[in-house]
RNA sequence: GUGGCCGUAGCUCAGUCUGGUUAGAGCGCCGGGUUGUGGUCCCGGAGGUCGGGGGUUCGAAGCCCCUCGGUCACCCCA
């Protein structure tokens, strides 16, 4: 019989690696706070519809969502992103405004898998429902390259773009199609430049660059009011001393953005997949939810990339696993069995040795374990009452009576 | 979905080109270095259907085909 492994493009994270996904989860949770989101835990899996709206021809809905139908045939897919299913839960329970939410969670797309790119992926991001002030986009940029910077991480560049309103997009498409149709682009790029000429300029492959490079900016098409608010949200960055370049170029894959795109890209990672995260607004999404008009503005970063950054740049490293103590028994187990539940009801950390291996075998494992106190208890401390405390790290050792430990121990890991 | 590279002990890898007795190393793990003491050192040990299946051959980790997985690029995006 041929043994099971996790499905393709899909991992397991094991401790001690998990500590640190916690310890992004938990930073992540900090900073958001602090500036007032909440925090939004939303179904993994919603009607396929919810995400259908993202843009019928972008490929996370045509050919990358994991959808199935239910028992009762009704069409559902895990999601693939989380801005679709926060606007959902945004039209479904009208909460006031400005709704401030932060999240985390796994996203799932069916895609051809390589280093920083799986088909379960974790993201944390933020959503900013209900106010179109300039400066909400600045808020948001400003959040999640501050979060980045938190974990350490120095060689990032933000890109910063618009897209304009619908009159400026659109007018700047019509433009940008004419001269694509005009220019020698690779054969994929002549189908996707009538679909959707802004994609285009995502492309990487050689023959486009140059055609790419020459193309007319998204910039010089944009009406007087997104050209305004544009300076508005470059100013407000400029006034946090927050550094940016802006790259007319980018246009993010989802359809649902107008305005603001913005991207924070790892100048340490090699790959392609070197994007951590990136976001915009998108005001015409809840509308084309079945809501009524509102304005939003958020982020997703992934943080299976950030800590492959983080792994490059050598920060936010795993720290090691910090005991208390270790009990070390070498008579009959009776006392690594009491002392180890009595020390965690007081508060301590404790862990122990299994099995009757002998004492050099169990202070070995004590050594591992990271603990500060060793416990050992043998047929001397057993017959006393007592037990023995040595310190790990000085090699001291005491004795020390078995009614006294849980005091001892609790002003000895105070002073430390 | 398309193409390139890769897959040997828990981990990192040698061995594959030039098929040939019991498949190796380092790290890790386990045990020992005499009465009950970790980190260093010394000695010993366990652990591998060579990703899986089929084929060629007297003989396959090695050659051929298929398949699964990883990785890189396109694509897509976080």
């Amino acid at each position: 019989m041929s043994s099971f492994k996790s499905p393709r493009g899909v991992r397991d994270i094991l401790p001690p690696e998990t500590a640190r996904w916690r310890a992004l989860e938990s930073q992540f949770a900090g900073v958001c706070e602090r500036a007032g989101y909440g925090e939004l835990v939303s179904p993994m899996f919603e009607d396929a519809g919810v995400f259908a709206r993202l843009g019928e021809d972008t490929a996370v809905v045509s050919k990358e969502m994991y959808d199935f139908f239910d028992k009762k045939g009704r069409r559902m897919a895990l999601r693939p992103e989380l801005t679709a299913s926060a606007a959902r839960a945004f039209i479904e329970h009208h909460p006031e405004v400005p709704w401030k939410v932060w999240y985390s969670g796994p996203q799932f797309r069916y895609e051809q898998p390589q280093a920083g790119r799986y088909r379960q992926f974790m993201q944390v991001g933020i959503e900013l429902f209900g106010v179109d002030d300039p400066h909400s986009d600045v808020e948001v940029i400003a959040l999640g390259w501050e979060f980045l910077r938190s974990l350490g991480l120095q060689d990032m560049t933000l890109l910063v773009n618009t897209l304009g309103d619908s009159e400026s997009r659109s007018a700047y498409a019509g433009v940008l199609g004419d001269y694509l149709a005009e220019s020698e682009l690779s054969e994929a790029s002549v189908e996707t430049a009538l679909k959707n000429p802004l994609r285009v300029l995502d492309s990487k492959r050689e023959q486009d660059q140059q055609v790419i490079a020459g193309a007319p900016s998204c910039l010089d098409h944009l009406t007087s009011e997104a050209a305004d608010r544009f300076a508005a949200v470059r100013s407000g960055l400029d006034a946090l001393g927050i550094s940016y370049e802006v790259s007319p170029r980018l246009v993010r894959g989802l359809d649902y953005y107008t305005h603001t795109a913005f991207e924070y890209v790892s100048n340490s990672l090699t790959s392609a997949q070197n994007a951590l995260g990136g976001g915009g607004r998108y005001d015409g999404l809840i509308e084309a939810l079945g809501g009524t008009s509102t304005a939003g503005i958020g982020f997703a970063l992934g943080a299976d990339r950030i800590l492959l950054a983080c792994d490059t740049e050598e920060t936010f490293l795993l720290s090691e696993t910090l005991l208390d103590v270790f009990i070390v028994d070498i008579t009959d187990g009776q006392a690594a069995l009491t002392l180890s539940q009595e020390l965690r009801s007081a508060g301590i950390s404790a862990d122990r040795a299994w099995g009757s291996r002998s004492l050099k075998a169990q202070m070995k494992a004590a050594n591992r374990s990271n603990a500060r106190f060793a416990l050992i208890v043998g047929t001397d401390e057993q017959a006393s009452g007592t037990v023995s405390v040595k310190d790990l790290e000085t090699s001291q050792q005491t004795q020390i009576s078995q009614d006294a430990i849980v005091e001892h121990l609790q002003s000895r890991l105070k002073q430390l």
